[in-house]
DNA sequence: AACACCTCCAACCGCAGTAAT
DNA sequence: GATTACTGCGGTTGGAGGTGT
């Protein structure tokens, strides 16, 4: 026959750990080593099972566990791994030196997961929510010459679904109705000697197209962006002599949130951060986990050699319009991934949806 | 001060794959 | 081969602490 029953469950206590139960396991631990975690308990004088203990050790008392609040790079590494990986949390975990995949997936739940739906995008699949956005866009289709009415107001997705996004529509409709010289031919997307992307022609080719309102616009610009990174992996620049000042602040708030940094084009997120140590720690530790764990290992690897943009510096003297209570550290975190959603607000403009 | 509500995270639960008997 | 334990994993929960009214 099989082993022995599993261990009593009756009698065993649960819930939280007391400071006298840790040391009798640190202290067994130490004399004994881990695993045979069944017997543990009873040799360790502990009335608790063995799942229990073994959990406490690996979640909590390791001596390995590095405590304490989670580092930018750190919860880049989370979503980017997340994009590839999916809910892997113990594969996330091997490349989080000192953390566990509990904690992992903790902070997934309670801070990142909450921040991307802010952006707008799916936490699930990394993508923006279009949805939303269609949704807006028929709604908004038919108030936005009506009235000022703020669609996203109306339909309580505003902390979804970033208002300065229509701001930005905003401004180039309006860019478009005072005839800006801009100079070339509409929808003549092309590339420069480097092989980097003209942000300049993307902005002239919605320019001269019949957006029909700010939604539409954002829209449009947003799946121009995912089409061009998922085909063009490169650094995108801009020629600021052309642009209009929206792009200009849009390309500079980018460039403010990476200082010297290199921008990693995330297919799904726009320009996301990416130092070179994040990519030598993850390309370089353990090439095997990449071709083990990753199947679009080449697109991956286009990605992470993705040279570094301009390290122009900011002059921050524009208001991000915050409207969902975050702390000035979520602000601060929350920027460095939504470059793709956050736009500069034009002052005068109204982007709370109050009248 | 008291209460309600919210956030966070340690711990639990159940499942699946593997190893041991 | 059957049965059971062990281990790892991901999803969920409950309570402590914080915040708002």
């Amino acid at each position: 026959m099989g082993k022995p029953p599993c261990c009593d469950k009756n009698g065993l206590k649960k819930g939280p750990w007391t400071a006298e139960e840790d040391q009798k396991l640190i202290d067994y631990i130490r004399k004994h080593g881990h695993g045979r975690w069944r017997t543990l308990p009873k040799n360790a004088g502990l009335k608790r099972c063995g799942k229990s203990c073994r959990l406490r050790w690996t979640n909590y008392l390791r001596p390995d566990i590095k405590r304490g609040k989670f580092s930018l790079e750190e919860e880049e590494i989370i979503i980017q791994l997340h994009s590839v990986l999916g809910n892997k949390w113990s594969a996330i975990a091997t490349r989080l030196p000192g953390r566990t995949d509990n904690e992992i997936k903790n902070y997934w739940n309670t801070h990142i997961k909450k921040k991307l739906l802010r952006m707008g995008i799916d936490p699930v699949t990394h993508s923006p929510r279009l949805d939303l956005l269609e949704l807006s866009s028929l709604l908004s289709s038919s108030l936005y010459n009506s009235s000022q009415l703020n669609p996203t107001g109306l339909l309580g997705i505003g902390s979804m679904f970033n208002p300065n996004c229509l701001n930005l529509a905003t401004a180039l409709m309006t860019s478009q109705n005072k005839n800006l010289e801009i100079g070339t031919t509409p929808g003549n997307v092309q590339q420069n000697q480097t092989g980097n992307f003209q942000c300049q022609n993307q902005c002239e080719f919605y320019q001269g197209n019949q957006v029909q309102n700010p939604i539409q616009a954002c829209t449009q610009i947003w799946q121009a962006n995912l089409n061009h990174f998922s085909t063009n992996p490169t650094s995108l620049t801009c020629q600021n002599s052309t642009l209009p000042n929206l792009w200009q602040e849009y390309d500079r708030e980018n460039i403010n949130v990476s200082n010297s940094k290199g921008f990693f084009p995330m297919q799904n997120y726009g320009y996301h951060e990416f130092n070179q140590s994040n990519i030598n720690s993850l390309a370089g530790q353990n090439q095997t986990f990449f071709s083990e764990n990753i199947p679009n290992l080449n697109t991956f690897r286009s990605l992470l050699s993705t040279p570094s943009s301009s390290s122009t510096p900011l002059n921050s003297s524009t208001t991000y319009v915050n409207n969902n209570g975050s702390s000035t550290e979520d602000i601060e975190r929350d920027s460095y991934c939504s470059n793709m959603l956050m736009f500069d607000v034009p002052n005068g403009l109204n982007v709370n949806g109050s009248v």
